[in-house]
DNA sequence: TATCTTGAGGAAAACGTTTTCTAGCAAAGA
DNA sequence: TCTTTGCTAGAAAACGTTTTCCTCAAGATA
């Protein structure tokens, strides 16, 4: 059906090999007359010649794709992570193929294997980090990887990451410095990395304060906006409900939002929410939110040229780790305690 | 570096191609015996063997991908796209590339040009519509694809749209309903399909109910939240503002908002707005937004499964065009006109 | 005149699969 | 005993490129 090098080659009365020089504009070494340079162009347009990837890709050892696997590209987070890797994506190089593994290990475990099946030339994993052994696999083949916002301890490997207990820290000091004392944590899937490092961060802030954490005030595991909805529910109808809350996640706030709203709760009065967040949004919320946000293009940017790196060079694990700190933004959903 | 078919047969003793056969469990018209067949099994894992689907798409004139073309995956609308014609994807038999226009024609036809490139096996596209040669082109040489949001008038290609028109005269209906005379629109692109087909409904609406057209109530051109920004202002700025408002599209209501929010404008006291809108967040902003909601899980179904049916016979013009209607949902933003 | 360079292009292998065609051999049927 | 059938497997071509190694003539050099 499509045309091939070997059809223009015939058309013009010349070996395919001279077609290929011509069109791929490789000379080094070589030498086509301009003549039969031309002649050879014209045909190539003429007969709508599309050159076949997957051929090139086979002799040379290349797909000229890099894999993406997120949690899920519908988080305003991810997407605006892939399109800062993509802005990083200098000549148009590469394109990108993205899979969603919805924090599911087995799905980001199948869709790791189709990736090194289309032999995609580098990976870009967010990695849903209930098992190893298949990062721990690339690792040892040298197959190029940059791990983000999340990693492994045990692993060495390229990675960027943020400051997660020092960003929840500050979230949380700045609740104390106003006067709360009880304080809720609305956690994201407990065994992932953020949401780990946040929470070592809320309770060294507690510690440093001398406030007891209440193990009452840490509800949730889960980071769609229902989890969120879930948790704060479970918060609310506590009997001393804590007059302030550290909210984990990107997506989780929409579900704390929405119990929030319907227990008839109003933030900042009855409330102080601080929250993870990366939403443009964020600022149009009935109150705007004060909100850790996350330095997304820089993370993308950084990802990307660490990857680049070490595709350049597979054999040598560069192992870089770069960790990156959020920004603390106040806006009108934190509030001085009404008690002090 | 990667283990092949011919390193498995090499060690096991034996001809690639019944490795080849075992592997893929292909054994219509050939058999391969219980032992030996262990034997290849136990051999390719033991080397850790992983397919090349390179050298497989070349020989089977398939890459088992699928390319998608949205305008900004950023833009949840499209997220919620992709995610969705995701689901139909049965058994995971394909893989998704994914490009970005950002509405640059030139971006676009490069992209399709990559993807060809790449031997995608059906491509998804909410086309930018400046230009149509290019997709003319593959219309012309039986490549399937499906046209998403977005079709030319002239072009009877596969497609899945929306009932634009309708779905606006609906939303401007019910202000006028509301008491509401003086009607703004702040349009998106102007070139673009979605727009044009809103402005009709907007206008055919205000003609059913003989009000007249105010050019100076038309506003915008530009799918960003700052284009949304800068269209508000105008608005905003004239001596008799419109007392509502239909926004056309998803993101440019975020700037709407905000340009409305940094004049004082209480929504719906001020004015009552209406807006396209497919953000999982528009219960929550200030005031809950009123809105038009597109039914994307079942456009990137029906998009996936004619592509799937176009895929399977190629030569066949499908030509399937689907029109879909938007869901009117009243929240708090709209309010009777305070003349009426 | 004999040898060397240089410019222009061809031949063929290789990348890693899949698939069609062929073939050996044993058991079964005639 | 001779042919057929069924099971097992190998050989080789093909998919569309790229690239290394040749070849061959014409002109330059010794």
């Amino acid at each position: 059906m499509a045309v091939t090098l070997k059809q223009i080659a015939d058309k013009v009365g010349v070996h395919p090999s001279t077609v290929s020089r011509v069109l791929t504009g490789r000379h080094e070494n070589f030498s086509v007359g301009e003549a039969l340079r031309a002649r050879i162009l014209d045909a190539a347009k003429e007969m709508n010649y599309v050159p076949n990837e997957l051929a090139r890709g086979l002799r040379l050892q290349k797909s000229h794709t890099i894999g993406i696997v997120v949690p899920d590209i519908l988080n305003p987070l991810y997407a605006g992570l892939v399109r800062s890797i993509e802005k990083e994506n200098i000549n148009e190089r590469y394109s990108f193929l993205i899979c969603n593994t919805d924090e599911d290990q087995e799905k980001e475990i199948k869709h790791i294997e189709m990736l090194r099946n289309k032999r995609m030339d580098g990976l870009l994993i967010v990695p849903v980090q209930k098992k190893m052994d298949h990062i721990k696999a690339l690792w040892a083949e040298n197959y190029p990887f940059v791990l983000i916002l999340r990693r492994f301890e045990k692993l060495t490997t390229n990675a960027v990451v943020m400051e997660n207990a020092q960003d929840a820290y500050k979230a949380v000091e700045h609740l104390i410095k106003l006067g709360h004392r009880r304080i809720g944590f609305v956690r994201g899937r407990r065994t992932s990395y953020e949401i780990q490092g946040r929470e070592r961060g809320y309770r060294s802030a507690l510690a440093a304060y001398h406030i007891a954490v209440d193990p009452r005030c840490i509800v949730g595991d889960g980071c769609s906006a229902d989890d969120g909805y879930a948790a704060a529910k479970e918060l609310i109808k506590q009997s001393n409900m804590p007059s302030a809350l550290l909210v984990s996640e990107n997506v989780i706030i929409v579900g704390v939002l929405e119990a929030l709203f319907e227990a008839g709760l109003s933030i900042p009065y009855d409330v102080s929410v601080v929250s993870f967040a990366d939403m443009t949004f964020s600022p149009f919320f009935s109150t705007p939110l004060t909100t850790i946000s996350m330095p997304i293009d820089q993370i993308g940017k950084e990802s990307m040229q660490i990857l680049l790196k070490q595709m350049a060079s597979p054999e040598i694990h560069l192992g870089r780790i770069k960790t990156l700190s959020g920004n603390f933004i106040i806006r009108k959903s934190t509030h001085k305690a009404f008690g002090s």
